[in-house]
DNA sequence: CATGAATGAGTGTTCATTCAT
DNA sequence: TATGAATGAACACTCATTCAT
């Protein structure tokens, strides 16, 4: 019935090939995408292979035919999330020659990216952060990506704006701070935008004195 | 002190309720003792009561003799965890009367507490961050006990150390930070005891000029 | 401390053990009374012994001391119930001279007492039937009160009120209409008060045209 | 009649399948059904899944596959014995023309269900009969069937054959006799064939005199 | 008389995963 | 490629009951 005439096998096996892979590639992605969703819904203790693959539309088992098991998938789901994490830090560490400002842009997207994703974030640093040691798809150790930090900080030094020192305990620094701001707004449930919005402010105050002190 | 033979049938019989109660308050502790290793071994998400009652060679039900269910058991944990924790900050917030080296003792309490319990602290803070918000056997909040914070901050402002300022602001910097290493300790492997030697110098350094400042 | 300074000790010791054995009596009655309260409230199916000993405030082994099992407990409850039916019915049975009256009150006190104790009629009829054929206390077979119907018929052929026939099934038709109209009322959530109302109404005419025919 | 040979890949895909589905309907059978045996053996109240699951040989999540939870295949089984108690009563009710007859064809087929099946009519109408209410498959309240008594008994006088007058309650009145039959004959052990034959008979003769008293 | 401590057996249900097709 | 069928292991929890004291 779905018999089409061909005549040369060559090229449309290529292509019909090369749209398997594609609809393969774009299953992935939808499976890696419902899971995303199902994570923000049920949170990372309640979600399940089972309703993954209900929701989806495709049996339990085709899951395991993208990924190995369910840790495999959640690995590739905070991969991404980190890759997204690491593209904001990026962009934020790029945003202006002017090292302070620098600086105080990727507080503010690490922060930011906590806060508007507290499920991935907690995947990535806290439920799951046994991952973090695993090598990711680049074979790179993801905690590499915490160099754009000690750079800002290194970029802050050599420009005279923040006085020679330690760097990777400056990075560090850094590090901590925006960990424990987001690690405790996501846990603590006093904790709201306000009080937030309240610390970072004379904690930005105190760090630019304490950084520029010359 | 506790005048043994008052009469004939008196001790004897106290005697024995009293052992008694000793061995039940024994094999509470027993547990609780248990589950803290436990927690340690599978992690909080593999935590199960079964396990637990293997552990201690008893049969399942006896845990529920003990608590009610597996929450109250998880929340008696995190209750003494917090009455120790307590007791380490409130002594370590009347160590001195200097109040910068009340600060800083302070924050070694904290720290150190994050890092020699890191299971419990996990509990209390990240896992089971809801029973926060429940009140404890002395019907507090929890969160109340983060006053010591505040009141050490305003010891050190009335003492002219610190620059007056938003005392609760301060109060949750300090919070933050402390939180920020403990929960990074805990998560990244990376984060060892010299890096965070490392880092504490450096950020005691920085906090005191940025508090100290005129 | 408690020692009442006593000489005779015969009647004292008879009194005391009459005193005990009335203590006891009064603690059988009120595991009765609160085993009863307890089915009210839970139902059959969930009632337990262990929330009963709680209920009354002694220790669940103390049941065991008045009663050999869960059953023998239940049995003795059903065994107040039937007592408590027998009589409801006796004195409807001598309420009247009035053949036919006798058996309009026989009948309705059978459908009152099975609507007004829904938990326990079901308990005696339908959950627990198979206590029907252990003896009583009296080591009397329980269904033998239902010959209170059948005099009440056999009266009333006697009377020539009823034609004569046969007097056990006669009996049977109005046990059988009476347990089908509670039976009804306790299971279909549709069976209304008004709707039995009409029923009886309507079913009463024809019992009365059927039996007094000539 | 059904086209072997369409194409040459078709049935042999279409048969497997279809035996597949015919292997996948036969286990739900021989679910249903050996949990029948089950009830009828255990009673209600000890029937568990897990027994079941044992006794077809079966691992107990295997059961989950073929009905959500235990609630679900007890409805199932009710849903069943209600299409087919009214699948009998509809055929008893269409079986004469004759007015009395039809409606003693009734009676007796609702009585020969209930005799016949006990587990299940105990199911359906007094262990769960918190089923009745829910709609089944076809979206109907399980009550609606009862209509066919109603219409019986207007037939009936429309045909002049039972004196006029409230239908409902005419109705009303058969079924609960039938089901006063039934529900005695269930739980009363010695309410035996010969007693309800005995019953019935005489309870047929009173009541064709009561309904066609002109 | 009464109890505190303890238990074995059981419940329904969910999970990640596998195997044959 | 995809799946339907199936499963073993686990879970928290409740029950009636017993034993030594």
């Amino acid at each position: 019935m779905k018999k089409k005439a061909e005549t040369r096998e060559g090229p449309i096996q290529k292509g019909t090939r090369r749209r398997r892979e594609h609809e393969k590639e774009e299953l992935r992605q939808t499976i890696l995408k419902t899971a995303g969703e199902l994570l923000l819904q049920l949170g990372y203790e309640r979600f399940s292979m089972r309703q993954l693959a209900e929701r989806i539309g495709y049996s339990a088992t085709t899951l395991y035919l993208y990924f190995r098991d369910k840790d495999d998938l959640l690995f590739t789901v905070v991969d991404e999330s980190f890759t997204c994490f690491k593209k904001q830090l990026t962009s934020a560490a790029t945003s202006s020659d002017d090292s302070w400002e620098r600086l105080v842009a990727l507080s503010h997207a690490y922060i930011s990216f906590g806060l508007q994703n507290p499920v991935y974030y907690q995947l990535m640093f806290m439920q799951r952060a046994d991952f973090l040691t695993q090598p990711n798809a680049d074979e790179q150790p993801r905690l590499e990506m915490f160099r754009i930090l000690q750079e800002a900080v290194q970029y802050a030094m050599d420009a005279g704006v923040m006085q020679p020192g330690n760097v990777e305990a400056y990075g560090d620094i850094l590090w901590v701070m925006a960990h424990g701001i987001v690690a405790m707004a996501i846990s603590i449930p006093t904790f709201d935008r306000k009080r937030i919005q309240r610390l970072t402010t004379v904690l930005g105050g105190m760090i630019f004195q304490a950084f520029s002190q010359q």
